[in-house]
DNA sequence: TTGCTATTTCGATAAATATAGAAATAAAGA
DNA sequence: TCTTTATTTCTATATTTATCGAAATAGCAA
């Protein structure tokens, strides 16, 4: 059984995973690139450490907002448009 | 002088502000009654302390996403609609 | 003036968050 | 096998957050 969840729940977790610089940084290169992205190279590119970046991946994919394919040690990051689709429209856009 | 913010840095304190679920409450209900609200009318719609609805309304309004008038002792809460038309357009249906 | 109502600020607290470095895990390649 | 690469988890820490009750502020009304 599941705890109930009401819809400003899920929206207010959906909105604090975009609350951080990063995070959003991270979801405007998936968005423009249209290919994936791995944790060393979101390392290089916002100069942070794989650490902190592994913590966003997971905040994210949690959220729902990207999902991750695997291949030998890489863990490659994309956009789950399905979640944007479903419940907020319209926001990559705004971003 | 201003210290530079990034537009990331901007939506991410947007979307920090909505990170919660009694402030997606509050944004609704104002929202769907197209009237103003007060602090001590909030508290009892939501059950929570006067002191709390008065930490959310700051939060709100310090973001840009509500603006408030005074009349006496009584503060009513209203949308800023430019904020939401500007930075988030559509997402008032989202929610 | 005195008491009532509305809101904010203050003080305190418990919980969550962002961050980094170190250690652990796992696969690839020499 | 040993080394390198990629990622995650763990530990630690400093900061932010949501919450309440109490006190402060301000206006209204009897």
């Amino acid at each position: 059984m599941n705890i109930e969840i009401s819809k400003e729940e899920k929206m207010a977790a959906l909105f604090n995973a975009l609350s951080e610089p990063n995070r959003i940084r991270i979801i405007k290169i998936l968005r423009d690139s249209s290919r994936e992205l791995t944790c060393s190279e979101v390392s290089r590119l916002l100069q942070i450490a794989p650490s902190t970046v592994s913590y966003h991946f997971k905040a994210l994919r949690q959220a729902g907002l990207t999902q991750t394919r695997q291949q030998a040690q890489t863990k490659y990051l994309s956009l789950n448009t399905e979640t944007f689709r479903n419940y907020l429209p319209g926001l990559l856009d705004s971003l």
